[in-house]
DNA sequence: ACTCGAAACTGGTCTGACCAAAAGCCTAGG
DNA sequence: CCTAGGCTTTTGGTCAGACCAGTTTCGAGT
């Protein structure tokens, strides 16, 4: 069962990434790092680096850092969401905000199971940042929500979760927005129901309540549907 | 449009392939002539043989010569092949299978609600073919089984789970066959349980019951979860 | 004619060097 | 304060030449 050495490497590499030890967008160590810490040659570390970004798990660019590649990024270049076009579409918006609610859902009841305390402080401390802003513009409230909710895929040390999510938000950014401005269109302001309920998902990770979590999460993004609902 | 010296080397020799100037069978010039007779260095030419290598163009053999490879070969590796490293790794797998769970879940939720009377009635004939075929390979069944899935979800009428059920369902079928392979290899036979729990999945969404649909669809994954543990 | 071993291939790895692109740093000028 | 500009470091890309380890080839000795 004895292969090549640079064979080996790509074995090695690639289970960094599918464990998620290597989490997308995460850099590589560099190729003469990697050769010295390894006890093999910088050719041996190329031939393995070289495989890797053939088969589309990293992304190295001449001069700079080698990082890994989101897992689901080759499959998910459909004409989706490309565009706003889509993202004013209420029935678009309707279909994100399902997506986003058993995505957040899972990836909350996850986080609390197993984030690491150092996660779950850096989510804390976001949390309070986020608590105590408060005069911002629509853009800003729209992208610190998502970054809470991002940081919270990332904690849940879920490789699939982490990647969809990470997709998911860039591309419908638009979209995600679209239903916030449209909230506060019809609401007029900005529903005092969201920041129970961020206090409601943060408690439940800060216990480790997994149900607790993915319900607090999940009703959190149902309830904004409700809201878009009513017209 | 200039690129790296090897990915040139590399469409170069693509060329030869496709165009028929390198027949399958056919012997490549050794590493050091072409490094000589192109002016480049051996590692390059390594770079560029070891893409070709890994795309299942060639075959090399240490201390043999290269040689062409029938050019279907890739193509039918594709169906099963692709990713070996991934479908094999039961982390990997195990998230697979969660991801699974929310995603069938959401679409029989989705399904029953919001199928047309047409869908449901296909949906039935290809759920008694089902109960009625019964010596089959296990492939065979892992893929009648998706399909089954897969039918569900594009009575969804909900593009972002249709999609995403399509991408990982090709893209991940591996893990996913994976997984039945190992619980027969632990089990011993197809569980038991599965075929009850198809049933319970038809029933729920044939009444348009949502909620029991959502919760069969999930049931019957984390029951397979929870077989693959027990090792 | 056959066998077998040396020699001449092949690919695999190593070393150390240089180039070019990117990133980081640090200073001078707003 | 901080931003724009250059300088240095780090990164990947390529090179040369060497050695090791399998394969193949081919001729000498039987």
């Amino acid at each position: 069962m004895k292969q090549n050495l640079s064979d080996d490497l790509l074995q090695q590499l690639k289970e960094c990434l599918f464990t998620g030890a290597l989490l997308p967008g995460a850099e590589l160590t560099s190729q003469r790092r990697m050769s010295a810490s390894l006890k093999v040659s910088r050719a041996t570390v190329r031939e393995a680096v070289g495989q890797l970004e053939a088969e589309g798990y990293v992304e190295v660019r001449h001069g700079g850092k080698t990082r890994a590649k989101n897992l689901l990024e080759p499959h998910f270049n459909m004409s989706l969401g490309e565009g706003k076009a889509l993202g004013d579409n209420p029935e678009f918006q309707r279909q994100v905000l399902e997506v986003r609610a058993m995505l957040e859902g899972e990836a909350a009841f996850y986080t609390a199971q197993r984030a690491t305390d150092d996660q779950l402080k850096a989510l804390d401390a976001e949390y309070r940042k986020m608590q105590q802003r408060q005069q911002e513009t629509t853009l800003e409230k729209a992208k610190e929500d998502l970054r809470f909710h991002m940081m919270i895929a990332e904690s849940s040390h879920h490789l699939l979760i982490i990647s969809f999510s990470q997709l998911f938000y860039t591309r419908f950014f638009n979209a995600i927005y679209g239903v916030l401005i449209r909230t506060l269109k019809t609401n007029g302001r900005y529903p005092e129901g969201i920041r129970a309920q961020h206090s409601a998902i943060h408690q439940a990770i800060m216990q480790r309540d997994a149900e607790a979590a993915r319900s607090a999460a999940s009703e959190h993004i149902l309830y904004t549907r409700r809201h878009l609902e009513k017209d």
